[in-house]
RNA sequence: CGAGGUGUGGCUCAGUUUGGUAGAGCACUACGUUCGGGACGUAGGGGCCGGAGGUUCAAAUCCUCUCACCUCGACCA
């Protein structure tokens, strides 16, 4: 591209409604433009980018043996509900009438329309296995967009479906995508963990994400300093040690004013918060339940909502829960509140804790909770914490902060059985198709690599996703040596498939080169005075110096480089 | 959905308290000087101040309603 005349700008200052260092840059580079809240232009050098992670996906995809198809983005909400999905997806989903007051939803993800395509091909087991995918815009009405193109409500999306007619099957078709995934990743120079996740309102068996490491994520990566134990905090196991603690002796209450928090009580008791048995009640399906876990653990409603099957799980208003039961917000406690108690597995052994009284300004102290507290239900409903023991290995748990750039799901028959998607097995019996399901957010993608690759400068664009691999300077467009050289390299570049950009413009040097680093193009060729001795001057944008090289070679070098890289 | 904040030229913002003919920097145009790391000078163009009502002789400024965007929380594949 030669820039005179194309659509190219850059900004000097940052934007004043971005909120993340990708944004900022991606807009500053003239490559996004926030259009409403979540919802984003992609402008023409952006699209490059964009494009070229699609290709990327596109040829692991293929490679993998899946196909690729379009499905439409407006649809009958009818096939959400014989999932049950509109209620699982509940506000997020874009809902729109046509004219005849007909509902529609623009699809937030497409599981229901690949079932309902596959049926018009799957009648026999020999039909079976078969992979598609597609590129297409999805729709979810976040309540909070955030962070450029990492959360937003439309956005581009590969998602691939397997199609198996056992769990033998969806075994081997998961981990092919599995495979396909760590190539695409790989090859797009993004620093990712997998780790194991919760399958929300997509159901099913097994779901691990791919996570690009960096600071804004938004999901707790649990690792392990040991061994490769990697898990989201939603679902990563605690492993409770169990052991009785204290001795049993009288219940005793004790007064405590005003100290409503463990927090708070830590410090006007002086006690640690391990001591303290916190209970929290929980609206689950509608039910009030109480939750007995340590003082100094997170409740995890993810676990929760597994425990019983829930859709969903809220933290109802103070006032309904002291309608609800015998307690006071501030001062709960699990003995005699009046409705289900369930305690984390950690606290069932433990005796003389300390634990709200019911009562304002009480808590109770001494409290054994197998003598006790009459829990209906035991498990693990507590997030890990660092520090934690390792389900693995044993070893120490540590967090960081991840994107889910993709996700993988064994969905099983779930959506098959939902929609009647069958087929007749040797002995002529039908069977639910056994399915899976394979996403990657592509403009997420885009984003998680700007955030984890740029300078004070701007983006540093890996060299097989930069939406051009070099970028030549000419000083002075009206130098026609300086024309002449920059012209001819340019057309032998792209003549090799190097997509190159040709600064012509009438601007000042200082500008030409600000703009090749805020846009991240690896390689930058100046032409300039030293033409006339027949040198050019090549420098990567990675760093590094520059490099006076004779006309005459520099091709090969740029060749070079862009194979090395 | 709750709390708070912001909407003024393409961009980033001042002006609003205390009503009186719309500003700055960047960007843009012309000319001159400059010319290898976001140049300088001079002269210009461009905004009915998010929108609708109202108060007033007079509204960017005060009042009411409304829309959009942002932050925190709730929520979230």
């Amino acid at each position: 591209m030669k820039l005179k005349n194309q659509f190219f700008y850059t900004l000097r200052q940052e934007a004043a409604d971005e909120d993340s260092v990708s944004s900022n840059l991606l807009v500053r580079a003239g490559m996004i433009k926030k259009s409403s809240s979540g919802v984003y232009m992609f402008l023409p050098l952006g699209l490059r980018v964009l494009k070229k992670i699609e290709d990327i996906v596109r040829e692991e995809m293929i490679n993998a043996g899946s196909q690729e198809l379009l499905m439409p983005s407006l649809i009958h909400e009818e096939i959400y509900e014989k999932s049950g999905r509109a209620a699982a997806f509940g506000p997020s989903i874009f809902k729109l009438n046509d004219r005849y007051e007909r509902p529609y939803v623009l699809g937030p993800t497409h599981e229901e329309l690949f079932a309902i395509a596959a049926k018009m091909k799957v009648n026999s087991y020999k039909d079976l296995p078969f992979n598609i995918f597609q590129f297409q815009n999805k729709f979810r009405d976040e309540p909070r967009p955030r962070f450029g193109l990492i959360r937003v409500r439309e956005f581009i999306m590969k998602d691939a479906y397997s199609f198996d007619k056992d769990m033998e099957g969806l075994d081997e078709s998961y981990s092919k995508m599995f495979e396909a995934y760590k190539n695409v990743f790989d090859r797009l120079g993004i620093n990712y963990v997998i780790v194991k996740a919760d399958t929300g309102a997509m159901g099913g068996h097994l779901s691990e994400e791919f996570q690009a490491v960096c600071d804004i994520g938004e999901d707790i990566l649990v690792m392990c300093d040991n061994c490769d134990y990697a898990s989201n905090l939603e679902v990563a196991e605690v492993v409770s040690e169990n052991s009785e603690k204290g001795v049993e002796v009288e219940i005793e209450e004790i007064h405590t004013p005003n100290a409503k928090t463990i927090g708070e009580l830590e410090e006007f008791l002086g006690i640690h918060g391990e001591n303290f048995l916190k209970t929290l009640v929980y609206k689950v399906d509608g039910e009030l339940i109480a939750f007995v876990l340590p003082g100094d653990r997170q409740a995890n409603e993810v676990k929760i909502g597994k425990m019983f099957n829930a859709l969903t799980v809220e933290l109802p208003e103070p006032e309904e829960i002291e309608q609800g039961t015998n307690g006071v917000v501030g001062y709960m406690g699990p003995i005699d509140l009046g409705i289900k108690v369930v305690a984390d597995t950690s606290v069932i052994n433990n005796k003389n804790m300390i634990t709200g009284a019911n009562k304002k300004d009480y808590h109770i102290k001494n409290v054994s909770v197998p003598r006790d507290v009459k829990y209906a239900m035991s498990g693990d409903i507590s997030n890990i914490k660092e520090g934690d023991k390792c389900p693995n290995c044993g070893g120490n748990i540590v967090f960081k902060k991840g994107v889910e750039v993709g996700n993988t799901f064994k969905l099983g028959t779930k959506y098959s059985k939902a929609l009647d998607l069958t087929y007749a097995a040797a002995d002529n019996t039908l069977h639910p198709v056994v399915m899976g399901s394979y996403g990657i957010g592509i403009g997420r993608t885009m984003a998680a690599v700007v955030e984890q690759s740029n300078d004070e400068s701007g983006i540093v664009w890996p060299m097989n996703i930069a939406p051009y691999k070099v970028y030549i300077v000419v000083i002075k467009n009206t130098d026609e040596a300086q024309m002449e050289a920059a012209d001819k390299l340019y057309s032998e570049l792209n003549a090799l498939g190097i997509d190159c950009i040709l600064d012509d413009r009438k601007e000042r040097a200082g500008v030409k080169f600000k703009d090749a680093e805020l846009i991240g193009i690896p390689i930058r060729v100046t032409v300039g005075r030293g033409i006339s001795e027949g040198k050019v001057e090549l420098k990567k944008r990675t760093g590094g110096d520059m490099e006076e090289v004779a006309v005459t070679d520099i091709v090969a070098k740029i060749q070079e480089i862009v194979k090395n890289a």
